[in-house]
RNA sequence: GCGCUUGUAGCUCAGCUGGAUAGAGUAUCGGCCUCCGAAGCCGAAGGCCAUGGGUUCGAAUCCCAUCAAGCGCGCCA
């Protein structure tokens, strides 16, 4: 429809040209808006505006130049000059009407576009270090990055999303180091359980397995495991070299195989614990891929060596670096250590070579507010190895905190104390979680209301529009038992029956939501959908109560079907991408058969 | 200290690339069930858009400064 009115536009402004009346030139940029407010009409442009100051002429006076020149359209009802000289655009009735039977049509395809054009991206988010389970913080980051990925997949994008597993590093040596050691404590040895070690119950749990796996091949006395181990922080040591120490020695009596198998085990076992809260979570990846893939194939050794040919690494103090100051970063960094391991950031510079290697055209990464850092550094890379910075992006999410009871629940790894994000889902459910972590703009710091996610009330954003739903399903329900069927032909054959006003609040809801749809996909921004139906939900509400769908006359009544279930249609459609069920029905019972 | 992000109603937040009278929810107050589900609807009240400058036809939006909050600044991951 905008398309149709720019071409409108385009005409006039033509004609304009073609009779000296605007100069050769003028190249107008031709914006249409949605108009907030429906006294504006449908649609506004305010290219009357931008226009002043080329023609030297006061915006009005040109937007009437533009109105007289405009030619008849069937969908245009009427077109006004307003306020310092908007054209506001009416749409004729029928126009408006005309998207219930696209929306019947389309049924969940409806919204669909091709702003992505096609273009092959992978959305890379979550992938938090495989120690531990997801807490509450990883959630925000596996609600936004799943619901983007849903957005940009109608949107026309080809996604893939992927958790990038680090399973190849010191943290993954200290896990293993501490599953080790709550397997010696469980065999009865004398263990002082490090301080830098994880801590979590869920260790123990995994040297059970351990334990149960392999006996006691792995045990070894005390004097050997903390055979020349620097001290602890607790006895006035540092808790870094403590617990180098203890790797270290892990490593050397275990022994390579041995070693390998208890890493393997803690691995295995936290991996699919997080897989299994992420599908909890209602949340699915096409890809885990692992960073020990690229350190053994060769993409690390052959990243480095790009970097290398043009001359964008060199050599300080045994370290080798990489001029990351030459593409915009604050300082150079290190990819190759003294001790000749290579740092995560080499990692992630031949992650991200692998990337467009298996031919994807963009990547997004999703960060938390945390790895702000990371962003300059990481396009530096892209640069460096002549991949277009713009085609790699980053969007940050902020953080989120936990309210409960109107108080901050407070959360430290150190403290051992934090809300796993499979609690959090238990707490408050999958619908109401993933909704209250979408519902804000990512970039904005998210107070998440425990009490009101739990609370099955009005108060709770996300009720009130499966509510809709739900109420639009009874409906039909209803209507289905009195034998008053649903005739879809009916229905679209009596659309013009639909004046009343909250009908043609509606009609312009439900006509916006492909719109809605390209600019949460543009701006990358899932929160615009939530509001979206929100206030779909409640143009449904007012008219559900001021008006009666089930009348008698059969005519209005299934052109009132219509409206509903198109209603219902775009609901169901919008709750699905932000990864909440659309429930046929509220009551408790019934949304438990649901599940 | 330097850098990134943020500051909008009592509270939680929208406000798209600068546009028309700054909007929701919640809390408060007042109405609406003989009627398809009241987890709903209708109405009232609530604002120096942190502060001070600047840019222009026009600024919550862009620029600068100040104040305040969060985060980051390792040969850690």
């Amino acid at each position: 429809m905008i398309k149709h009115l720019q071409e409108l536009l385009e005409k006039a402004v033509e004609d304009l040209q073609r009779k000296g009346i605007f100069p050769k030139d003028l190249a107008p940029n031709i914006s249409f808006e949605r108009t907030r407010n429906k006294d504006h009409g449908d649609f506004a442009t305010n290219m009357a505006l931008t226009l002043a100051k080329p023609l030297s002429k006061p915006p009005r006076e040109i937007a009437q130049l533009i109105i007289d020149e405009l030619i008849e359209s069937s969908h245009v009802a009427k077109v006004e000059i307003a306020g310092p000289g908007f054209l506001n655009f009416f749409l004729t009735e029928n126009c408006r009407r005309q998207v219930i039977k696209q929306v019947l049509k389309l049924r969940d395809k409806f919204g669909d576009n091709q702003f992505g054009n096609d273009k092959k991206i992978t959305v890379e988010f979550v992938s938090a270090n495989p120690t531990g389970p997801l807490h509450v913080g990883h959630g925000r980051g596996a609600a936004y990055g799943a619901s983007l990925s849903n957005i940009l997949e109608k949107s026309g994008y080809q996604v893939q999303r992927e958790y990038y597993v680090n399973d190849n590093g010191r943290q993954m040596d200290i896990l293993a180091t501490s599953v080790w050691l709550r397997y010696l404590e469980l065999c009865g040895e004398k263990v002082v359980f490090p301080d830098n070690g994880y801590q979590g119950d869920y260790i123990v749990n995994i040297a059970r397995k351990v334990r149960k796996k392999y006996g006691d091949k792995f045990i070894f006395n005390n004097q050997e495991v903390y055979e020349a181990v620097p001290a602890d922080e607790k006895d006035g040591g540092n808790k870094e070299s403590h617990i180098d120490g203890l790797v270290t020695n892990a490593k050397n009596l275990l022994g390579k195989e041995s070693y390998g198998k208890v890493f393997k085990i803690a691995l295995k076992n936290i991996l699919s614990g997080i897989k299994e809260d992420l599908e909890k979570f209602n949340v699915s990846y096409d890809s885990w891929f692992s960073e020990k893939q690229l350190h053994d194939g060769d993409t690390i050794d052959r990243a480095l060596e790009l970097l290398d040919d043009k001359k964008y690494l060199y050599e300080k103090d045994g370290a080798i670096w990489f001029m990351a100051t030459h593409f915009g970063d604050e300082k150079d960094r290190v990819v190759t250590r003294e001790n000749g391991q290579k740092t995560y950031f080499a990692s992630d510079i031949a992650y991200l070579l692998n990337k467009f290697e298996r031919g994807f055209e963009g990547a997004l990464y999703v960060f938390g507010a945390d790895h702000h850092g990371y962003i300059a550094r990481l396009k530096a890379a892209a640069k460096g190895m002549g991949i277009n910075p713009n085609d790699i992006e980053i969007v940050l999410t902020q953080f989120a905190n936990l309210i409960e009871h109107g108080e901050k629940v407070q959360m430290g790894t150190r403290s051992g104390k934090f809300v796993s994000l499979s609690q959090l889902v238990d707490d408050v459910g999958v619908d109401a979680a993933r909704f209250f972590y979408v519902m804000r703009s990512h970039d904005q710091h998210l107070d998440f209301d425990l009490d009101l996610a739990k609370s099955q009330s009005s108060d709770n954003p996300v009720y009130y529009i499966q509510y809709a739903h739900a109420r639009i399903c009874s409906i039909f329900d209803k209507l289905e038992q009195q034998a008053m069927h649903h005739n879809l032909e009916i229905g679209n054959a009596g659309l013009n029956l639909l004046v009343a006003d909250q009908e043609q609040d509606l009609l312009r809801a439900i006509a916006s939501y492909p719109e809605v749809m390209v600019a949460a996909a543009r701006t990358r921004a899932p929160h615009l959908l939530a509001n979206y139906l929100r206030e779909l939900a409640q143009n449904y509400h007012s008219y559900y109560n001021a008006h009666q769908v089930g009348v008698d006359d059969e005519n209005l009544r299934n052109a009132r079907l219509n409206l509903s279930l198109a209603t219902k249609i775009i609901l169901a459609n919008g709750l699905k991408l932000l990864g909440a069920s659309a429930p046929v029905s509220m009551f408790s019972e019934d949304m438990k058969e649901q599940a």
